[in-house]
DNA sequence: CGACTTTGACCAGCGC
DNA sequence: GCGCTGGTCAAAGTCG
């Protein structure tokens, strides 16, 4: 699944000194590894899911990798990984420290495979997927997010005609960077088995790719 | 036993 | 230069 994040004007890639790492240099010690290396940046995009779970399930396998307490949010952040060893896609997953319900979690990269299962059916596409997808479909990510230090996030940075106002909602966070849209679900579409998704079917097939939408 | 999570340590970038 | 912070590693632990 090669999607293309197109880096839009506003969301200018500004990603300095980000974490890199590279495969232990023979010549440490053991214990001791090369941390970090520059590394091209991958896109990035985020998305708020307003939801009790912390991890959601988005059709790829991931492993986590590490936590970390971050600065001004009580909350830690996870580092997960995907699975698949050809895809270097990451994310992280935190908490939004004004409001507790609201989950922000941060893509990198691209997925250089397609979802590996639907566990729940084909028809029970994840939320999050769909948020994923969605966030390439319509273009309304807000991608490198050091970028939103900008004074236009001020204001409400997205129109979104293809979705409806009741699953978009502007959200207010202290975090500069937070100050974006969410999208308001409820957790219990997102996990329970065969259960609707809370976007009306219209949408879903707007969302929705046809790779991931087949059985 | 393999896959995954937890957690402390390590290291680079950045601001002061 | 120093300390803070974020991102990652990797060993140990957990689980099915």
């Amino acid at each position: 699944l090669n999607l293309p994040f197109p880096s839009h004007g506003l969301f200018k890639s500004t990603i300095s000194g980000y974490g890199c790492r590279s495969k232990p240099a023979p010549a440490l010690a053991p214990g001791k590894t090369m941390k970090k290396q520059k590394r091209a940046r991958q896109p990035r995009f985020a998305f708020m899911t307003k939801t009790e779970i912390d991890h959601l399930e988005d059709g790829y396998r991931w492993r986590k990798y590490g936590q970390k307490a971050v600065k001004n949010s009580p909350f830690p952040r996870s580092y997960y990984r995907c699975t698949n060893n050809k895809c270097t896609v990451k994310k992280r997953v935190e908490r939004c420290s004004d409001d507790p319900s609201v989950v922000i979690t941060t893509y990198e990269g691209q997925h250089c495979h397609h979802t590996v299962t639907f566990p729940r059916g084909a028809g029970a596409a994840t939320l999050a997927s769909q948020m994923a997808f969605s966030a390439h479909h319509h273009h309304l990510m807000y991608n490198d997010l050091p970028a939103l230090h900008s004074p236009t996030t001020q204001n409400p940075l997205f129109s979104v005609p293809a979705m409806s106002s009741s699953l978009l909602q502007p959200l207010h966070c202290n975090r500069q960077e937070l100050q974006l849209a969410s999208y308001t679900t409820q957790a219990s579409s997102i996990s329970s088995p065969g259960s609707v998704p809370a976007v009306d079917k219209g949408l879903l097939d707007d969302m929705v790719p046809p790779a991931m939408r087949h059985g």
